[in-house]
DNA sequence: GGGCATGATTCTTG
DNA sequence: CAAGAATCATGCCC
């Protein structure tokens, strides 16, 4: 292959023999009479060019056909693939057989672990699990918030899927070509069916790195979902209007001293079917809240003193006589 | 969309 | 450690 540009070195340099600006070692050595039988040479080369391209289509296939079936051929190749193999390995053979990358683990455990490259279904539900037992056990309403996080990872799960099959069709495809194409060009030129197996280590190696991206932002996505569905901030429910106007009752009937005990906020978080932490986050925020402006909550005070009157009175009238129903303008003092 | 209400969290205090 | 206080983030109403 290189054989031409020698050849044309060697053209120039003696077609300047005799030249006084050529170096010494051309000049010297040679001789008079061999001077002839070089430029002799020379022509024959250039000749042979000339006739090289001179040759038709046909006459160039048929050689190559030629050389290709020549006896020595595979040989010759062998220890040209020999060569090489030997150049390759010492110049890349220190970066072969890395070990498994690390972080690639990782996204492939996170992955796992929720769910979304692990075996069909079920996956899902241990997430969902997890929000449930994260959101405090509240129950009963945050069915459906955890089967639109199903839904939701299942679709990221869906999109996931169908990307890496792409890719990893995409990567077979390329593979198989890339092979085809070394076994088509091995006829012609040295190449080892290592050499085939090493650009096929690459080109996996490539796109694993892509896979690697993609493993990377569906991780994100998840941990997205996950932190929105598990921040229970985020998913604040106002109580509803009958478990307020039992927490108000009581906190107004006992306005002198709005602590109640461990049993009567397990009571109150029964009654309310919302948790006794949430009885205890209540009460501290009804406490400090109504602290800070009395004058604010004074209407809602009186409202819910008359409502407790009223139902004295009727507790009253129903039993034998009231021992002592309160005013209803005292804000429910009742005191304890 | 702004502003207030409200449940939850976090930090401080006694 | 429980209550207070501050703060956050969302819900809800206008």
């Amino acid at each position: 292959m290189d054989e031409q540009p020698r050849l044309m070195h060697s053209h120039t340099g003696v077609g300047m023999a005799g030249h006084p600006g050529l170096p010494q070692h051309m000049q010297e050595g040679t001789g008079g009479t061999d001077g002839d039988g070089r430029k002799q040479d020379i022509g024959d080369i250039l000749q042979q060019i000339m006739t090289i391209t001179d040759q038709s289509l046909d006459e160039a296939q048929a050689r190559k056909h030629a050389l290709n079936c020549h006896r020595m051929k595979p040989a010759l190749f062998n220890v040209l693939c020999e060569i090489k193999e030997k150049t390759v390995l010492s110049i890349r053979g220190a970066q072969e057989e890395e070990p498994p990358d690390p972080q690639l683990m990782r996204l492939d455990n996170m992955l796992l672990a929720e769910g979304v490259s692990g075996p069909e279904k079920g996956g899902g539900s241990a997430a969902a699990a997890a929000a449930a037992a994260a959101s405090g056990g509240a129950g009963a309403d945050n069915s459906a918030e955890h089967s639109d996080y199903r839904a939701k990872l299942s679709q990221i799960r869906q999109i996931y899927h169908t990307e890496l099959e792409k890719y990893e069709q995409a990567c077979n495809e390329f593979t198989t070509h890339v092979m085809n194409l070394l076994r088509e060009q091995s006829r012609t030129r040295p190449i080892s069916p290592k050499e085939i197996e090493r650009m096929v280590s690459i080109i996996h190696r490539k796109f694993s790195s892509i896979q690697m991206q993609l493993k990377q932002s569906t991780c994100e996505a998840v941990m997205i979902l996950r932190s929105r569905f598990l921040d229970a901030r985020r998913k604040r429910r106002n109580f509803n209007k009958q478990a307020t106007e039992i927490l108000n009752e009581y906190f107004y009937s006992h306005l002198s001293n709005p602590y109640p005990s461990e049993e009567a906020k397990e009571e109150l978080a029964k009654k309310c079917a919302i948790t006794v932490a949430q009885v205890s986050n209540w009460f501290g925020n009804k406490r400090i809240r109504y602290k800070k402006n009395i004058g604010k909550f004074q209407e809602e005070a009186n409202m819910y003193a008359a409502r407790t009157a009223v139902n004295a009175a009727n507790a009253s009238s129903h039993g034998s006589q009231a021992n002592s129903p309160s005013t209803p303008n005292s804000a429910g003092e009742t005191g304890n």
